[in-house]
RNA sequence: GCCCCGGUAGCUCAGUGGAUAGAGCAUUCCCCUCCUAAGGGAAGGGUCACACGUUCGAUUCGUGUCCGGGGCACCA
């Protein structure tokens, strides 16, 4: 057996040579090559000589020719053509395609793994999801496309750092703390109090229930007492809940304290549960309060004085973001002294750099488009590049059920939770539903399509593919590791053909899904490479008495394998073995 | 009003500066004495919203228009 040789450079090298031999006048020119659709017009394809011909002013087809004289033989190449306007046209030798089998079975699970990154570190930052209530549907995409990305990054030369920013410091964990309180007040027989803008999910009355079982009436005071002094909830909504929120932390005194880390604990190990359930893992969990505690986003504020970037109005102190593109200028410290989320999401931008990560990727959801602008000004205003973040929006996902649209909103406590929809469709389905749409589009979750088992469900035609395989090389029952010496020049007819097509286009796929991004492109990658094989399996026996063809065969049903494992485990979705 | 995202087959959506624009579902037809039919094969189905521009070449890039969806806090 040859070594390997990577198709794709090969040609281009080749044409390279050629087009330096044949018109040197061109200068250094990389040259591109592209899979065309149409199967007569070869292989692969060039347009350099239509690219060209304006340049060198030229006609395109009689520049080809000269490029073609040029062209080196090559025992990958079995002929080539001119067509069309100019395109260069070739044609391939099966060998091209055979040698993949052994190349993959070598590399396993490296087959698609390439160094674009260069080492670079980058810290994905995903989900971050206001520890107050479980996680919905939507931080469920977060997570999906979070996950997959940094998977792919991963395999993309990157050195990769998970991240989930925690935001533990602000006003809705005060009301989740408050929420929790007035819950337990009612569980102690008081009268509720509770208003229609706290937090309603029934896993505050859990809470609040556990609390009381443990600590019984001891955090107990009168809930009327709360009200004196509280303006009306029909005048002010969030003055009365405000005034709500003093008023515990004034009669609760250090007990408030318990409230609002007991809340925070057990909603963060929650959502810590459920998004491992769902095969998503963070490096680090970062805590908001932490850039309060350790002076960071007061250093940041400094930084900003004393650069000019911040004055002073109506009490407040604002960030001249409209210098760096935005709409308006920016409050990061309020009339009442506080500060603002904006305030501490510098800081912690700051804080991601001084880390020294090479890269910062944010992924929020789409509804935060218009704080782009303010984040990167902010970034620029410290001295610091704002290129260095990108910012990956994630569209709604909307649920339809029997085709009618499933009811959320976030408040009321009336959402479809992640957790429920794993348990309603199963994580595969879920994860892989999630990432089959272009994270910047609606995504329409079809839940009944997601929980069909039929051939409806896109995520069991690739699964079924990987079981498929499985059970013929189970029922063969042969050293997988003696396929590697299979005499792959056997593996001629259209649909083997077609297949290691398909697997030859894998590691392009990788490449481009990295560079844009984009995970949604391999899970269409599998599907075709799926539907290869299923094709395959429907036109060929595999077990069979020439033990010489069957083992070419088999190797490369089990490349194959190797490539639908590599993609499926990229996604986050498990290969079963039968189904 | 301003800012994002979209408009591709009946439906849900991929896709690309290239030569005849794809998939799944739905519709019609065909294939298990054979390694899992959760599979395969075939047919029909299109002004790639519209106009203008850039280009040898535009569904793809740019501008404008129309139509959807979302966002525009001293909330996070």
């Amino acid at each position: 057996m040859t070594a390997y040789t990577d198709i794709e450079s090969h040609l281009s090298a080749l044409l390279g040579y050629a087009l330096r031999e044949a018109v040197p006048e061109a200068g250094a020119v990389t040259v591109d090559i592209e899979r065309p659709r149409e199967a007569s017009h070869g292989d692969y394809a060039c347009s350099i000589a239509m690219k060209l011909s304006r340049s060198l002013r030229c006609n395109p087809r009689q520049l080809a020719q000269k490029i073609l004289a040029a062209l080196p033989p090559s025992p990958m190449i079995a002929r080539s053509e001119i067509a069309g306007a100019g395109f260069i046209n070739l044609h391939l030798h099966p060998l091209a395609w055979q040698q993949l089998v052994p190349h993959i079975l070598a590399l396993g699970e490296q087959y698609g793994h390439h160094d674009s990154g260069g080492g670079q570190s980058v810290l994905v930052e995903f989900v971050s999801a206001n520890p107050t209530g479980p996680l919905h549907v939507g931080h469920g995409r977060g997570a999906a496309y979070g996950a997959s990305l940094s998977n792919l990054l991963a395999i993309s030369g990157f050195r990769v750092f998970r991240e989930y920013y925690v935001n533990d410091a602000g006003r809705q964990m005060d009301i989740l703390a408050l929420s929790t309180w007035l819950r337990y007040l009612e569980h102690c027989g008081e009268p509720s109090v509770f208003p229609a803008n706290a937090y309603q999910g029934d896993y505050v009355r859990q809470m609040a229930q556990a609390i009381h079982l443990q600590h019984g009436d001891r955090y107990r005071h009168s809930s009327q007492a709360l009200l004196e002094h509280a303006p009306a909830y029909a005048d002010a909504p969030d003055g009365h809940l405000d005034h709500l929120i003093v008023a515990a932390k004034q009669t609760l005194g250090d007990n408030y304290s318990y409230f609002h880390r007991f809340a925070l604990n057990e909603q963060l190990a929650d959502c810590r549960q459920d998004l491992h359930e769902f095969g998503v893992s963070f490096d680090e969990w970062f805590s908001e309060q932490s850039l309060y505690d350790n002076g960071t986003v007061q250093r940041t504020l400094d930084v900003l004085e004393a650069n000019g970037q911040l004055y002073e109005q109506d009490g407040a102190r604002w960030f001249r973001s409209t210098r760096y593109g935005d709409e308006k200028d920016r409050v990061v410290q309020r009339e009442n002294g506080l500060f603002t989320y904006f305030a501490s999401d510098i800081a912690y931008h700051l804080n991601k750099l001084e880390r020294g990560f090479d890269w910062l990727i944010d992924i929020w959801g789409a509804d935060h488009h218009g704080y782009i602008p303010r984040v990167k000004g902010a970034m620029e205003a410290m001295g610091r590049n704002p290129d260095q973040l990108t910012i990956a929006l994630v569209q709604f996902a909307v649920l339809y059920r029997n085709g009618q649209k499933a009811a959320m909103s976030t408040r009321s406590g009336e959402f479809v939770t992640l957790r429920e929809l794993r348990q309603e469709v199963g994580n595969d389905a879920a994860r892989f539903f999630y990432v089959l749409r272009k994270s910047d589009q609606h995504l329409d979750f079809d839940l009944d399509l997601a929980k069909s088992r039929s051939n409806d469900n896109p995520v069991y035609y690739i699964q079924y593919a990987h079981a498929r395989i499985c059970r013929v090389l189970e029922q063969w029952g042969g050293d997988p590791t003696s396929l590697d010496e299979a005499d792959i020049s056997q593996l001629t007819s259209p649909s083997e053909l077609d297949l290691l097509r398909q697997l030859a286009g894998y590691p392009a796929t990788i490449r481009t899904a990295a560079r844009e991004l984009s995970p949604h492109l391999v899970a269409y990658a599998l599907k075709d490479i799926a539907a290869a094989l299923h094709a395959y399996y429907n036109a060929e026996q595999f077990l069979i008495e020439d033990t010489s063809l069957r083992d070419a065969r088999l190797a490369l049903i089990q490349a194959t394998r190797v490539v639908l494992r590599n993609g499926l485990t990229l996604l986050g979705i498990s290969c079963p073995e039968q189904m």
